[in-house]
DNA sequence: TATTGTTATACTCTATAACTATA
DNA sequence: TATAGTTATAGAGTATAACAATA
C-alpha cells in the first residue's frame, strides 16, 4: 500500500504555487496593462540573450507571432524600440528603451515585495536555502540562471 | 542603483518553474485524456474537504460550471460518482471509486517520478529543505497542506 | 526557395449570465 | 425568494496557417 499524497509531491507544490505567485504578480502589473509574458519579453532583452523576433519566440518558447502582439504593446507604452537589422530587412531588433529599464525596475521592485510577503515567517536559513535551491533548479531546466 | 534581477526573485523562479512542471504534468496525463484541473478534483475528494459541487468549487476557486465539466468528464471516465443528496435534492456529492483511487494513484506515481527528475543529482539535505519550505508555502497560501 | 515578421483564424480554458429544479 | 447545479455564451490567451517582404 503506498500512502504517499499527490499534493504532498514537489510538483503538485510547485505546480500550485508558482500558480498562486503568477496570479499575484498578475494583479500588481494589472495598473500597467502589462502580462506576465510581457515582463518575460523584457527580461529576455535585459539578458541580451536574444534580440530579434524570431530568437526571443524561440527562447520565451512561445509561438512568433504572440511577440509580435507583446512588442506591439511594449513598443505603444515606449518600453522597448524596434529597429530593422540594416544587414537584413526581414529582422526587426528589439531594445530597451530607458522607459522600459524603468518599468522593468518597478516590476523587480513588484516581485521583491511579494518574495518579502512569501518568506515573512521562515527562518533566514530557510529562505536562503530555497533560493539557492530554485536557482539550481531553474538552471537546470532552462529557465534564466543569472 | 539597484542591480536585483527580476528573474532571480523567488516570485519569478517559482512562477516559471511552476509552468514548466505543470506542463510535464500535462503531458504525462495527457493519455488519460485529463487535465491538471480533473486531477486538483480528486485530491480534493480524496481529502474529504468539500463533497458538493458548489464547495468544491469555492475551494479550487474556479467557476462552479468548470467543476461540471469537470466532473462529467470524471464521472464518464468511472473515476467518479454522482449522487443527489436525500437531504437537499439540489445538491449532488462526489465521491471517489475505485476507479478513481487507481487513477489517482497512477497520477502520484507520475509525480513522484517527475520529482526525482528534478531533484536528480541534488543533495539530500536539500531535496529535503526544498520540501520541507514548500510545505511551509503551501500551509500558509491555503493549499493543500497535508 | 527559405526565412522573418505579420495578419487572419481557430482552439483551449475558463468565467459570467441565463435557466431549471429544488428549497 | 434563495440556492445548487446546469447550459449557453463570451472573453482571454495562445497557437496554427496564410501571407508579405526580404534573403
Amino acid at each position: 500500500m503506498n500512502d504517499v499524497k499527490l499534493t504532498s509531491t514537489l510538483a503538485f507544490r510547485l505546480g500550485t504555487l508558482g500558480a498562486v505567485v503568477t496570479e499575484r504578480f498578475s494583479a500588481r502589473l494589472a495598473g500597467h496593462g502589462l502580462k506576465p509574458k510581457h515582463i518575460g519579453l523584457l527580461t529576455v532583452l535585459e539578458s541580451g540573450t536574444a534580440t530579434s523576433q524570431l530568437d526571443i519566440a524561440k527562447l520565451m518558447n512561445v509561438a512568433p507571432s504572440l511577440v509580435v502582439s507583446l512588442a506591439d504593446r511594449l513598443e505603444e507604452l515606449g518600453a522597448i524600440q524596434r529597429e530593422r537589422d540594416l544587414s537584413d530587412r526581414r529582422r526587426q531588433t528589439l531594445t530597451l528603451t530607458e522607459e522600459g529599464r524603468e518599468l522593468l525596475a518597478t516590476c523587480t521592485a513588484a516581485a521583491a515585495e511579494l518574495d518579502s510577503e512569501l518568506t515573512d515567517g521562515l527562518d533566514p536559513e530557510e529562505t536562503e536555502a530555497l533560493r539557492s535551491v530554485l536557482r539550481t533548479l531553474a538552471r537546470r531546466n532552462g529557465l534564466p540562471a543569472d
